[in-house]
DNA sequence: CTGAAAGCGCTTACAG
DNA sequence: CTGAAAGCGCTTACAG
């Protein structure tokens, strides 16, 4: 690799000026810029930026640190922020922890797992990145996972309670309120709901929205229409097949991710109902499954890149304020958008 | 961020003492390291690696330059190829271009990819990476994309005719070849296939593997079984449903991809056939779709995490034996593997 | 065992 | 407009 020195001596010119020619071409005559442009494209001089970052202390770095990236939300995610961040001239040291594959489901058990963030992080700010985005494998409270830190953070598909950081994730309620409505609009209105787990926030999220729903359109909430699942097909299946036996059957099911509404049609299948004909469906993620299925599933798409984009925008900003980490939380929830595909079709039965 | 001067000041050595209790520790008396280290320890002090690689010469950085993170390929690559660098203390500055969003389907005109790739390049070696990693879209011949660098470069998930470099990839012919045999295992005789885009070396591949496990088992390779597709699933619709109107149709199908195999179950279900009873089907890359298909796809795996950890293998040994580039091309090709699901039985039909 | 000093490849305030 | 020199935060050959 050529260095500065050399092209200063062959252009019979100091670094110095080697230096202005490259980042201050005004400063430069035009005869001496010439010049050295000569010496610099023949050499193919491409100047060491580690070199150029430790003096300016400036590194124009962020980190990533993914929970897992074979998780479905991470490339999208990661496509935002690379091309928010490439546009301001942003590189990206990518971290991924694979959370499961190395502490299994026992990252509550917080012990290994801050000790695995910890490591990370030091790494990342020995690197002397400017910013950490954090890609939670799963929408959920991560505070106190990165410990206090003089760079500012974002959090995205996770969020946090200290009162720091940004954390950009999507409005559950209002997406499960717009997928609700949706099949009201369709004339629906007997909607069966297949919930997540009960221990995840975004089951709860999404469960007010659907009853926002209901209550803004004067449907009563009934409880028989509402079963617990897990987010796996089998709980989708078990849940359909309970909601499909009632005496006075749901019309409409709203599964809250397209898992379970993938089970929801195995059901429907073995009950010898035909979706949308028979009953209505829509599911939640806008995974690769759902337009897979028989028929092509409606769901509601999450913003995957826009979240990657708001993350960087908002994290760069913050770095350019020089205000470190030390700034009220900035939470924003962007909305998710309702696909309409196959499985959703005007109600012709008997009203309420 | 405190400094090693800093530390150096407040324990009363010098700088090459600190440096020396954090490096080689059994240089120094215990009475110094336990002094250095107690003040190291209460100002959390981390090194600066920037300072670091710039002296020593070394990053311990390598660049992944992926066409596009979000195709389905990508994730798994890239969490083997962090796993496997992990374990060897190396970094990742990820590079996403972007193929499509950004140069459309125009990437075989070469004048402006040639120009984006060069940029990447040139920032990667800026940055001072060791080795860089190209992660193709699809596996076809990038050839002369990168241009004359004097860094070890691996490809995967595309390949090279240049006599340098590492291409690691799978072996299309032995799987689409084991696929074929599974049928024949399982009685099959009259076995369609449902090709790829004819203009893509993996088609060519697997077709040669089709009728070399045909050839093995004695089997008349049949014209009329073999329908060409174009890797969407409404090719596989089309295709299936030839298939499945000739005077004596095939009792199973091989798609070459999972998503054509999506169109196969299409057109069974529009003819009345059930899968597996009335119909065996295997498909190709075991992506998401293929176990949210009814029945369930069996299928071939692609070994995409062992091909990133294999990958980085090979580029942080040739990194190491400073070879450079210009070590004769390393082609590893890797096997896939079978999966079993619910669309492939046992052929109860009449013989030959 | 420890320290003074040089140097990695840049940038930039300062002087001329 | 140009250059000599200092310095970013480290490491390491050398001397003592």
């Amino acid at each position: 690799m050529v260095t500065i020195k050399e092209i200063a001596k062959m252009a019979k010119v100091s670094t110095a000026t080697v230096s202005y020619v490259l980042n201050d071409p005004s400063r430069v005559s035009e005869e001496t810029r010439e010049k050295v442009m000569k010496i610099v494209k023949k050499f193919n001089y491409n100047p060491n930026s580690i070199a150029k970052s430790l003096k300016i202390k400036k590194t124009n770095t962020i980190g990533i640190i993914t929970e897992d990236v074979t998780v479905f939300t991470a490339p999208e995610i990661i496509d935002g922020i690379e091309e928010y961040a490439e546009n301001r001239n942003y590189h990206i040291i990518l971290n991924n922890i694979r959370l499961f594959k190395r502490i299994g489901n026992q990252y509550k058990d917080t012990a290994k797992f801050a000790k695995v963030i910890a490591d990370v992080t030091n790494v990342l700010t020995s690197r002397q990145v400017e910013g950490i985005i954090y890609v939670g494998a799963h929408c959920r409270d991560v505070t106190g996972v990165i410990g206090d830190i003089s760079i500012p953070v974002a959090y995205t598909y996770c969020y946090t309670t200290a009162d720091v950081g940004i954390a950009v994730n999507y409005n559950d309620e209002a997406a499960a309120c717009r997928a609700t409505e949706y099949l009201i609009t369709k004339k629906h209105q007997k909607i069966g709901i297949i919930t997540g787990r009960m221990d995840s926030m975004q089951t709860h999220d999404r469960l007010k929205g659907y009853q926002k729903a209901l209550y803004e359109q004067n449907l009563l909430f009934n409880p028989q229409y509402m079963k617990v699942g897990d987010w796996e097909r089998e709980s989708g299946y078990r849940a359909g097949k309970e909601l499909l036996s009632l005496p006075d059957p749901p019309t409409a099911i709203f599964a809250m991710n397209d898992i379970m509404a993938g089970g929801v049609i195995d059901a429907a299948n073995e009950a010898g109902l035909h979706i949308p004909q028979d009953l209505s469906l829509v599911g939640f993620d806008n995974r690769e499954c759902s337009y897979s299925y028989t028929p092509k599933l409606s769901t509601m798409a999450l913003p995957l890149n826009e979240m990657g984009k708001i993350c960087a925008q908002k994290l760069i900003d913050r770095i350019n304020n020089r205000a470190g980490n030390r700034q009220k939380t900035d939470q924003v929830k962007l909305q998710c958008e309702l696909i309409e595909r196959d499985s959703v079709s005007l109600n012709r039965r008997e009203g309420i």
